[in-house]
DNA sequence: AAGGTACGGGTTACACCGTAAGCTTGTCAA
DNA sequence: TTGACAAGCTTACGGTGTAACCCGTACCTT
């Protein structure tokens, strides 16, 4: 029996492919289920594979941080610096709760990847630019991401998702308590559950705002 | 040989014991390489000994969480929200610095022990006590949080903790670009490595200040 | 005193993990 | 033709969380 002359025209593994798979699997499956094995199995190849196109698992996490940082807008030049900072910060949160479990991956950060650095590069620019300090532009960058990344962080440690949700959640916990045991936080969920209108977008957009407007009175014209 | 009456009377386990070994271990070896069967052998214990005070690994982690819960000062009550809140807020700083794996444990906030929730419920009071409605004192407590959880996670990722450190990183990140690749970061990081007073605790001051000067405007007098 | 029972340790075993080392095969240049 | 090389596969090792089970001791009930 002789090997076939053609048979599967696969297209071959690529850095790029191995990372897209791993963050597609990731996304649904979550972080802690991606094993070399599993990512192997899903592209049709056995695990050891991956590593000639992946020096370790730890270089891959590394890798697939960088993508989702290419996934966010660099702040808009030609704009008011304010308006270029909140869609950054937008795309950043978009991008982020996309990519929950990138949050997480704060080993990876160490090594930052060209898109990070090209990230950190452009904002410090836009802020530059419009006048900041380089003390103050370094300032109002640890401000803004700090913000973002916490609340990335705490968005998605929330136990749910949709409104309905939010109530289910909220009577289990208040079922639970001993009633008087936490008076302020029952005041709290009761008054929240009761407006259906409360969303995450607002949530966000107060606290950026907060910052952003606070870094304006601080600018030196 | 009969078994000897009184051999070793070596104090036994409890949740609390394993809890604190567990912190302890990562702390110092950090999170990674913190495995059952290591930590048992920390405490002079088999691994499956564990399993009698901890239902599971998450549980543990779950547990540690709530004991660097603890270690959070409460906002203080009859003085200043404001600086109820900083001091709040340093504290919080402290407790993820020294718990360095701790920030990045988003899993086990899903699941909030008793410590958490505590601290929650008195925060949520202070604000309301100081005159914030109940939608203003959840926006104020999210935007800080947010704050502060995003400050702790960056500082946890940068590799560097004396100023030693920063010049030398700077120095080695500077040499790899190819020098124009990213100029605003590298003007910064000149100016930043010339300025020896720079400290971490500055840093974190300016951002948390901008959000509870802005808040204090907010509030409903 | 006798028997039961619950607790807190140990032992073994299993499925899974990351990855080092070496093997095979297809492709293409010399 | 030959030889190098890239990109797959196979095997193997030490580590992981934990299910299932075993066993001595302490205490409680009768």
């Amino acid at each position: 029996m002789q090997t076939e002359p053609k048979a599967e025209p696969r297209t071959p593994l690529s850095r790029e492919r191995v990372l897209r798979a791993a963050i597609a699997f990731a996304d649904e499956k979550g972080l802690q289920s991606l094993s070399m094995r599993k990512l192997g199995q899903q592209l049709g190849v056995e695990a050891m594979s991956l590593y000639k196109h992946v020096a370790s698992k730890d270089d891959m996490l590394d890798g697939m941080i960088d993508v989702v940082f290419t996934e966010i807008d660099l702040p808009f030049s030609g704009i008011h610096w304010k308006q270029a900072m909140r869609q950054r910060a937008f795309s950043a949160r978009e991008a982020l709760a996309r990519h929950a479990w990138a949050i997480g991956l704060t080993e990876s950060r160490m090594k930052p990847g060209p898109a990070n650095l090209r990230h950190h590069d452009s904002v410090i620019g836009c802020l530059r630019e419009a006048g900041f300090s380089i003390e103050l532009a370094l300032h109002a960058y640890s401000a803004l991401d700090s913000y973002i990344y916490g609340f990335a962080l705490q968005e998605r440690s929330l136990p749910f998702e949709t409104p309905d949700q939010v109530a289910e959640v909220s009577e289990m916990m208040l079922a639970q308590f001993p009633a008087g045991d936490y008076p302020n936080l029952t005041e709290a969920m009761v008054e929240h559950v009761g407006k259906p209108g409360y969303d995450h977008a607002n949530e966000f957009e107060f606290g950026l705002d907060l910052i952003l407007d606070g870094l304006e009175k601080l600018r030196v014209d």
